[in-house]
DNA sequence: TGTAGTTGCCTAATAGATTTAGGCAACTTA
DNA sequence: TAAGTTGCCTAAATCTATTAGGCAACTACA
């Protein structure tokens, strides 16, 4: 019996599997077992368990690109700001298994094959309704990456619940933070110093973490 | 042949392998290998696979803790602020495998016993060089775990590699940013809502992230 | 409508990881 | 040195990942 098996299918349903049960149980047998049909017929259509995952978190990638982009329209300053994080706050908590997916380390050439571009420079558009030159531009991409992701993966880890004050209200009061931060960013206050890190040498390609929040642009 | 396996030794060597290969390739077969014994020799001294992790974790989570208290003793304000981050930084380069173990989903049990609380305990030691006033402490030591654990993923994954400004320079200027916000740390804006967000009822006990960013103290 | 070619899912088989049960030899203790 | 305990072993079952090769069911075209 042929239930129809696409690529396009699998990758869906593997990351409706990986919302259920958490991405790092996403498996090919799993995926074969919801279709009702043998493991190996999988493998005309995925490369292998990674290819499988990869899929997964481009889709996530995209997904979220998707969302920040509607998001952002007609919005400015704190306004986008606030938008842009309940985007991946909202994801993340609809989406656990994608979210997770987003996170994976892909190698170089997924990586630039992904949405990630589209993610920085969703978040380099924010900061035009602020007074922000380059190198500062950047930096502050960085923060806000990092702060949208450390918080939505603490929260969605639990660290959060069960104790006050309530997580969304922090939620509320960190963008007010970060509002505040980005209108009044304190100037550079370091002496120029003589850099010297070593760079590194040209190694086997190493996998990357592109998005959302892994490239500033 | 007897080795002399404990589930110290076996803990450690747990947990320098999962620097070696990453966390997530830890494995009981590896380990034994490494030990030159038989798979099954294991399991006298780890429940199994999902325990000698857990055991990592905590090791992490412990030797963090005890980094951060080493780097806090006599130190306050910004000065503390940074120790405290670069604590955190450092040890996610110098050991990444140990650093994803620290960020594992532990059962409640588990997260009680973990060092999890000494670490909200100290980021809340240096919000007392600041101005702050519950509930915005809380809402602080948030704020600080998301941008820790935050841009130390970001950074580990390889987002902020291979591309200007330097990494560090933006670690020392997003550390300037949280030292000048926390000193002006903005009052509460919103109007007073009638809060209803549904409280979870007791399921199976969910596992949580417990630290080093995940529980709030 | 019959036939050729392609595609899709199958069976079969190998290899690694996890875990349990039960055995024997090497340590410890008296 | 005998008795008891402990540590690592063999053996076996189960699960996942992956490859090779087969046959039946589709598609297309005469």
């Amino acid at each position: 019996m042929r239930v129809g098996l696409t690529t396009e299918r699998l990758t869906r349903a593997g990351a409706e599997l990986a919302d259920e049960v958490g991405f790092d149980r996403v498996t090919v047998s799993e995926l074969a077992r919801r279709f009702g049909v043998k493991v190996a017929s999988l493998y005309s259509h995925v490369k292998n368990s990674q290819d499988l995952k990869t899929r997964i978190a481009l889709l996530a990638l995209e997904e979220l690109a998707d969302r920040g982009d509607a998001a952002l329209a007609g919005r400015a300053g704190k306004d986008a700001l606030a938008a842009l994080a309940n985007v991946y706050r909202d994801y993340a908590r609809e989406h656990p298994g994608r979210y997770a997916a987003a996170q994976m380390r892909l190698t170089p050439e997924a990586a630039a094959a992904s949405a990630g571009g589209r993610h920085a420079r969703m978040t380099r558009a924010i900061l035009r309704g602020y007074d922000l030159t380059e190198p500062d531009v950047t930096h502050a991409v960085r923060l806000l990456g990092s702060v949208f992701h450390g918080y939505v993966t603490l929260e969605l880890g639990g660290g959060f619940s069960h104790s006050a004050p309530d997580s969304r209200e922090t939620w509320s009061r960190i963008l007010d933070a970060l509002d505040a931060l980005l209108r009044n960013w304190p100037a550079d206050s370091a002496e120029p110093a003589e850099s010297a890190e070593p760079a590194d040498s040209a190694e086997p390609a190493k996998p990357v973490t592109p998005g959302p929040h892994g490239t500033t642009g």
